[in-house]
DNA sequence: ACCTGAACACCGTTCAAGT
DNA sequence: ACCTGAACACCGTTCAAGT
């Protein structure tokens, strides 16, 4: 009933552990990778690192610093985005392009950013794209902080509804029942409907949408 | 040091307590209201009703099945939206707006929704409008799924990134470093930057644009 | 400087037992 | 049918204590 506690370091037998700060950080992401936010606990990953949960907090502070810290690590990663393209449409859509990609191609930082409330630190590397793009097509002062906005908005707004409507089930039946009653007469779009949406395209029809009209009135 | 126990039912001198369905489900949503889903723990939640835990579970299952039905209310509450205009492009933007505002009214919805993952779910009103406006407006089959689609992840993408966004204090500070960066050249530009988005010009700028590229190709 | 266990104040959920 | 307490398996965080 007691005397055995069951080991609780895996890798070692006696004696304290030790951790740097950059292990601690690069295990915490593997395990945000793995299971995103909600798969991470300070006591996972201590027992991950062979190591007592208080140890993490020498190290990190507690779990919201933590997390900071990965959201900056997977920006530095990011780097800059690549603009390709002659004409200035060509060019800012371009952009907007290059940040869904990187953006969706790194799941997990979505999931960090949602839970610390770092958008806006997300689309840091597109508003620098963005700024010089609209500043070479012509637009300064509020007009141009109009338009970057404009266009950083709808690369967050829609990669971040992008992802967290992959990964569902499909539609919950509650959904199906109404697109039938709504679609009625219409048997195509009914069937549309079900099908998951095709993102590339409703991506570049709004972006190429928004981009000509801010352009355009310049 | 014992024989104190702190009373534990408030409202109840002695003997079991009882709660409805219903009564369980509205503390819920006051809970949630006042403090998002986070805010609601089914212990929390137990004591404000004066009750054990254990009773909310015969009443409502569990935790998901809970945050399930507020969401089915609040999306009863919501109703229809309301069209307005004579012009089809007129129309369509008017449910886009409608669609923003009703959402926006209810943050707990967002709270919500986020948590659950029914995203899709919380547009069902905004698709029923958009279908029947999209049809009178001579859009039918795959064009039709794809037109409502857009409108429908442009205020959904829209809204929850400006809920993110809003609430947050200000700019974080390497936020504002970045910035300062970018747009170093452009003073005004800069001053424009810090300041929180317009959002009701944003919003108007992206939803005109794309509602109308998609109706001036039909 | 870095690690430790104990403790506090929380969670969601299950289960056998009461009336 | 509806409520109960006890128990399980988790959380994040603080603190005094060790080396």
């Amino acid at each position: 009933m007691d005397g055995t506690r069951a080991t609780p370091k895996p890798g070692n037998a006696a004696g304290a552990s030790r951790v740097t700060r950059d292990a601690v950080l690069s295990t915490a992401m593997r395990l945000v990778m793995e299971s995103g936010t909600e798969g991470l606990s300070m006591r996972k990953l201590a027992a991950e690192l062979g190591v007592a949960v208080t140890s993490i907090y020498w190290h990190v502070g507690n779990r919201e610093a933590l997390l900071d810290e990965l959201v900056e690590r997977v920006l530095r990663d990011m780097g800059t985005i690549r603009v390709t393209g002659t004409t200035p449409v060509a060019r800012i859509v371009s952009i907007a392009q290059a940040s869904r990609h990187a953006i969706l191609d790194r799941p997990h930082l979505i999931s960090l950013v949602r839970e610390r409330g770092l958008d806006s630190l997300m689309m840091l590397p597109t508003r620098r794209a963005l700024v010089r793009e609209f500043a070479a097509a012509g637009l300064h002062g509020t007009r141009a902080a109009l338009a970057v906005q404009s266009v950083q908005y709808q690369v967050a707004g829609f990669v971040m509804l992008e992802r967290a409507l992959t990964g569902l089930p499909v539609e919950p039946p509650l959904v199906q029942a109404w697109l039938d009653e709504v679609a009625e007469g219409d048997p195509e779009l009914a069937r549309s409907m079900y099908d998951p949406a095709d993102t590339d395209t409703l991506f570049d029809v709004a972006v190429r949408s928004i981009v000509e009209s801010l352009l355009h009135e310049a």
